[in-house]
Formats: structure tokens, C-alpha cells, sequence
RNA sequence: GCCUAGAUAGCUCAGUGGUAGAGCAUUCCCAUGGUAAGGGAAAGACCAGCGGUUCAAGUCCGCUUCUAGGCUCCA
């Protein structure tokens, strides 16, 4: 939870009394119009509307601003009205706001609107109270929690328009969203619309098309991206890595097959689930194929064929293996939503009950090695647990208290930071997911660490214990990159094109002087290659400035060029001697020798 | 999938109903240059696709595909 410091608390009531001026200006242009709710968020506020048959267009936003900024000059201040809920009911049924009239037998009935809220409070009666605040000549249902005057709200400005269910529900009607940043002072406010610009060019589709890394073609389809060469490098390397450091840590890896017949998904639950989600093939005998949208049960069968006793465990498995989901359209962004490949760096591991918590310990290890290495920084961790109130989560409540209590003991002894989420748990348990935000800011998961307790039992996985008897294990799910496709346009965004050394697709540019010198650079390219370095070079007719500025902006981290100086050198001492110029981020020695370059970046190989 | 915007040369973008434009990239020519854009010329576009309105459509209307932001979903 966020610290309430006294600047939060003004903050949220300036941008929330910012949504009742939203409001207010949109009322008095479209009388009509049917009010949900408006709450503040980290950068402004919104407000949902249902506009009825009217349809609001990006350009009515800039009429709406001009419309707030009148009242706003008006000064009013809130005025807060109470009312029984049964005269609130009547007067939200006069005015015609069923939307507020929802919102208010949600009250009646489970003592709030806040769903964290519901469970807690008791439900009320028609005679109880509830409030409403007003200015001016705009009235409408609110718990509170505002500034004195309207005056005092920050400067602002709507940035955009979405559609949104009515309480994120997509069987309610979808309204329209009005959002706007909001801030104390126009410094800040324009600060943060500068930032929100400028975060494109950070954006991995735009790095990640200048740097030939992925594209995606309407031809092939949607959610399908193409890995070009520096992408296909780029995920080769990570593999190589993370395949030492697990094999290193006794995982073996296992290859299953893509294609799968539906009885696996049937024995394992998933079908029950997300049969809509996989994608399906029929053969010419009638078989339903599926196209495999994760692991787990393949590995399942191998720990089946494979584990008898206690004494194996606790059993490792990997496995890189493209998995293809079908996606929604609307769900998709370059490489962070696709359908297929998601290339998972996956893993199950097998456990008695009582190896449970060393081996979460050891993963939440690997996690900080790995993240450490590959330059990534501002994640965090979330606990993802049940809510039982939801049809979606079955199974033994002690299991779940247990697994919970588990990650929450290895997170605490470990002494990592997290949050809790209730409901946002895997059907078959708890789960612990890494965290991460875009370039706008919009969070996701970069990985995830599951326990199941559910899937093997149900799968009849058994093994037998130090006392002769069956046992069902459980199963971590772990995965330190998550996808591998989805990774890299993380450690794009984080490092902005700007690739450690040992991960960069292309280490080293050597840069001719003139067409005298292309020879020897393509056989200096050629030698290198043979050492294992990754070398180009750039033996076109431009002048130096040229070439060294395009192997800037492609941002290969060492340039070097050859020209006469490079060649007497080599005459006189028998070996090459580089003057390189590095990236502007790494911070390596300039001058060194064919051998000393040679080192340093053995050093930085896998 | 839903809501709101978009789609013009390989890339970035201009073009409000009357003969398709610029910069970069490409090709060719000149320059053979020592650390972030040397000079010149040429070529490159059924203006996303299909249909409609109009004497005339890149421009207006409809549908489809794709893209972006948001909602929902995320094993």
C-alpha cells in the first residue's frame, strides 16, 4: 500500500473534485446525459458518460475544456446534501441517472461501490444515509472527498476519449470515458505532457524498428510478429544465458510438441477454461488438435514416465517452446501482446510440501541474478491470490491458505517488497507476478512463479513418500523471462536500444577509411568472426562522419576505424591496435590491442 | 471483441473536391574523405482494400483489413 501522505490526500481530492467539474461542463452541454463515476487517478482524473445516441468526438474535448474553465470561474463551492436512500432512489429516478441509481443499490445491499469494500460492510437500509454534493446547479451521488472551491483545482487539460464498460464489466453497457491530467501547477502539468510525448521514441516499436529487430506484416497476420535478424540474435543470446544458469541448477530441458490432441487439455482442466483461447486444428480423421498454449501438461506426462519416489524430487523441468494463444485483437501491442510465438523461458518444478518454500526461495534468487544482469530495474512483485466469491478458483482452501502462506514466508525471509491482489490468482493456485511498466506506464507482467495445487492431483501425478505411501506433488511453474519475445521489448524500453555489451547483436563495427582499406576490413571482419565475436562492417563509399553516426543510432556498442594509421601500426608491431569508440554508455578503454579487445569481450561472452 | 482515432514512396510526414509533394533511405555520377549527415542527378505512389456520391475523389459517404490509445481478458 501507498504511503497517505498529506500531499496524496489533496492531490486525489483535487482530481476528484476535477471529475465533478468534468462533469458539471459536460451536463450543461449535453442535458441528456447519463453520469457513472469519476474517480481520480495517478495523473488526473476521468469520467464515464452514457451519451446516449450522441457521439462524442475527440474535437468536443477542447468545447468541454473551455465549458470547465467557465465554471470553474464561477467559484462555486461543494455543497454536500444528505438523503435517505429511499429519497435518493426517488430523486435519482426523477432525474433519470440509472447508472448513480446502480451505484446506489450496490449501497443498499452490500454497504458500498468499492468492491474491496463489499465484503466487508454490512448491507444498509432505505433509511440510512447517503450524500450527495452539489455546485452550482450540478448535483450528483458522491461519497466525498473534495476541495473547499473549485478555484483551487489544478490547472488541467482532457487528453483523451475511450470506451469503458460500466464498472468494468464488459455484460454492462460500454460508456464513454473522458480522462484529463491534472496537476497543482502548470509547470508540472507540462512537464508530464512533454514526458508523455517524448516516451515514444522510447516506445520498443519505434526502437524496435530502427533497430531491425522485429516487424510485424499485415500478410502474416495480426499479433504475429517477425523477428529479423538483431531480434532472432537478440533472443538466441538470452536463451544461451538462461539455459546455463538453469542447467547449472539441475533443470532438464525437455522439447515437446507444438500440436496436441484435446484429450491433455481435457485431463488437465485447461479446456474447461480456455478452450476458446487455444487454437484449434482437425486432422483428416476428425482429431481436435490444439496448438499448444503452455507446457504444463506435457511436462506433466514426462514427470509421470519419469518420477516414482521422493528421492527425485525436486524434479526440474525446461523447456523453450514456441506457444500460440488466440488473443483478442484489441489485446494486441507489438511484442509485448501477441498471439504467437510466445517463446516462454519455462519451467515446472516437482516438490514435496515441505521443499515448497527453499525452492520459491532459490527461483526468487535466479530472479534477482538474471534481472540484475540484463539491466532491468523497475520491477515489483505482486501476490496473486484467490477470490473465492468467483466461480474460477475450486479445490481444497487449506491448499491455497497453505501455498499463499508459502510465497508470502519466502518473499518476507528473502526480504523482497510486494503487493497483494486478491482474484487475480491461476485457477489452480497462488501466484507471485513480476511487474513492470511500459514506457506510458502501463503495468504488466514480465514473469510469473505459480503454485499449483490442483492440476497434478487432478492429473493423478503422484510419487511415493518416505513412508511408502502415494502423494500428489506440487508443482512450481516458474519463469525468469517470461517470454522471451515479450522480455525483449522490455529490455528495450529499459535500456533504450542500448544493449549490454555481452547481449548486443552486433559488438563491433569496423569502419573503412576509404575504398583502399574495404579489403583489409572484410578480411579483419572475417578473422574476428572466426574468434567468435559478432563483427560488421561498413566498407560503403560515405566519409567516416557518416559511417560512425549510423553505427550511433544503431547503437552497436564499439566502432572502430581502419585506415592508414591502423595498417603501419599493424606493419610495425605485428598486431592490430583498435582506437575504439564506444557507445556513449559503456565505459571501456579506447585504445587497445586485436588480444586486449579479443579479452574484453570473451569476457562479456555467454 | 467493444469505444475513439488513424492508414499517402522503404521510413518520417505535408497535401480540405480539379495534373500526387518534401526530407531521409535507394541507384548512378563527382569527391577518396580520420570520428555524429560531402555535392549532384535519377528512380521510387492504382494515396490500405472494396463499393458509393460527383463532370471530377488521396480529399465526401459506407463496408472490410490493419495500426494506435482505452475497456475487458491474460493458463
Amino acid at each position: 500500500m501507498k504511503g497517505n501522505s498529506q500531499s496524496q490526500i489533496n492531490d486525489v481530492n483535487m482530481r476528484h473534485s476535477g471529475a465533478h467539474l468534468l462533469a458539471y461542463a459536460v451536463q450543461s452541454i449535453y442535458p441528456n446525459v447519463k453520469l457513472a463515476i469519476g474517480p481520480a487517478i495517478n495523473d488526473g482524473f476521468y469520467y464515464d458518460f452514457d451519451f446516449g445516441d450522441i457521439k462524442i468526438q475527440e474535437d468536443d474535448l477542447l468545447k468541454i475544456e473551455e465549458k470547465m474553465v467557465d465554471i470553474q470561474e464561477k467559484d462555486y463551492s461543494f455543497e454536500k446534501i444528505e438523503m435517505t436512500i429511499d429519497n435518493a432512489k426517488k430523486f435519482l429516478h426523477d432525474t433519470k441517472q440509472p447508472y448513480s441509481l446502480s451505484l446506489l443499490e450496490d449501497i443498499e445491499s452490500m454497504g458500498s461501490t468499492k468492491k474491496s469494500e463489499m465484503s466487508k460492510n454490512k448491507s444498509k437500509n432505505g433509511n440510512d444515509i447517503v450524500t450527495f454534493y452539489k455546485i452550482g446547479d450540478f448535483i450528483n451521488l458522491c461519497r466525498g472527498g473534495h476541495l473547499k472551491s473549485l478555484k483551487d483545482i489544478g490547472p488541467f487539460k482532457l487528453t483523451s476519449i475511450a470506451g469503458a464498460y460500466f464498472r468494468g464489466d464488459e455484460k454492462n453497457p460500454m460508456l464513454t470515458r473522458i480522462y484529463a491530467a491534472c496537476f497543482k501547477d502548470n509547470n508540472t502539468l507540462s512537464n508530464y505532457l512533454k514526458e508523455r510525448e517524448e516516451s515514444k521514441s522510447r516506445d520498443h516499436r519505434v526502437i524496435g524498428e530502427k533497430l531491425k529487430i522485429f516487424m510485424i506484416s499485415e500478410d502474416v497476420g495480426q499479433g504475429l510478429p517477425l523477428l529479423m535478424p538483431n531480434g532472432e540474435q537478440l533472443k538466441h543470446l538470452l536463451e544461451e544465458y538462461m539455459r546455463k544458469i538453469e542447467e547449472r541448477l539441475g533443470y532438464k530441458y525437455v522439447s515437446t510438441p507444438i500440436l496436441t490432441h484435446k484429450k491433455l487439455y481435457e485431463r488437465s482442466g485447461h479446456a474447461k477454461f480456455y478452450s476458446e483461447d487455444m487454437y484449434q486444428i482437425k486432422d483428416k480423421e476428425n482429431n481436435i488438435f490444439y496448438i499448444k498454449p503452455m507446457n504444463c501438461p506435457h511436462h506433466h506426462m514426462i514427470f509421470e514416465k519419469m518420477v516414482q519416489s521422493y528421492r527425485q524430487l525436486p524434479f526440474k523441468l525446461a523447456e523453450e517452446s514456441p506457444l500460440y494463444r488466440n488473443e483478442r485483437s484489441g489485446t494486441l501491442t507489438g511484442l509485448i501482446r501477441v498471439r504467437g510465438p510466445i517463446t516462454q523461458n519455462d519451467s515446472h518444478i516437482y516438490v514435496s510440501k515441505d521443499q515448497l518454500k527453499k525452492e520459491f526461495l532459490d527461483v526468487l534468487l535466479i530472479f534477482k541474478n538474471v534481472y540484475e544482469d540484463l539491466g532491468i530495474k523497475n520491477y515489483y512483485f505482486r501476490l496473486s491470490l484467490p477470490d473465492f466469491k468467483k466461480d474460477k478458483y475450486e479445490g481444497d482452501k487449506s491448499m491455497w491458505d497453505f501455498a499463499s502462506s508459502n510465497i508470502r514466508d519466502a518473499l518476507k525471509e528473502s526480504k523482497n517488497e510486494f503487493s497483494e491482489e486478491i482474484g487475480e490468482a491461476a485457477f489452480y493456485g497462488p501466484k507471485l507476478d513480476v511487474q513492470i511498466k511500459n514506457v506510458y506506464g502501463k503495468e504488466d507482467s514480465i514473469a510469473t512463479i505459480q503454485i499449483d495445487i490442483l492440476v497434478p492431483g487432478r492429473m493423478g501425478l503422484k510419487y511415493i513418500n518416505k513412508h511408502g505411501k502415494e502423494e500428489t506433488p506440487i508443482v512450481i511453474h516458474r519463469s525468469i523471462l517470461g517470454s522471451y519475445e515479450r522480455f525483449i521489448a522490455f529490455m528495450i524500453e529499459q535500456t533504450g536500444g542500448n544493449f549490454p555489451l555481452r547481449f548486443a547483436p552486433i559488438q563491433v563495427r569496423l569502419i573503412s577509411v576509404s575504398e583502399k582499406y574495404n579489403e583489409t576490413v572484410l578480411e579483419l571482419t572475417q578473422d574476428m568472426r572466426d574468434l567468435g565475436i559478432r563483427v560488421d562492417s561498413d566498407v560503403t563509399e560515405e566519409g567516416i562522419g557518416k559511417k560512425i553516426r549510423n553505427a550511433s543510432l544503431e547503437k552497436i556498442p564499439a566502432k572502430v576505424v581502419i585506415g592508414e594509421r591502423e595498417v603501419a601500426n599493424k606493419k610495425s608491431n605485428g598486431e592490430w591496435s583498435f582506437t575504439i569508440n564506444w557507445r556513449d554508455d559503456l565505459k571501456y578503454q579506447s585504445d587497445l590491442s586485436f588480444s586486449e579487445l579479443l579479452k574484453l569481450l570473451k569476457e562479456n561472452t555467454l
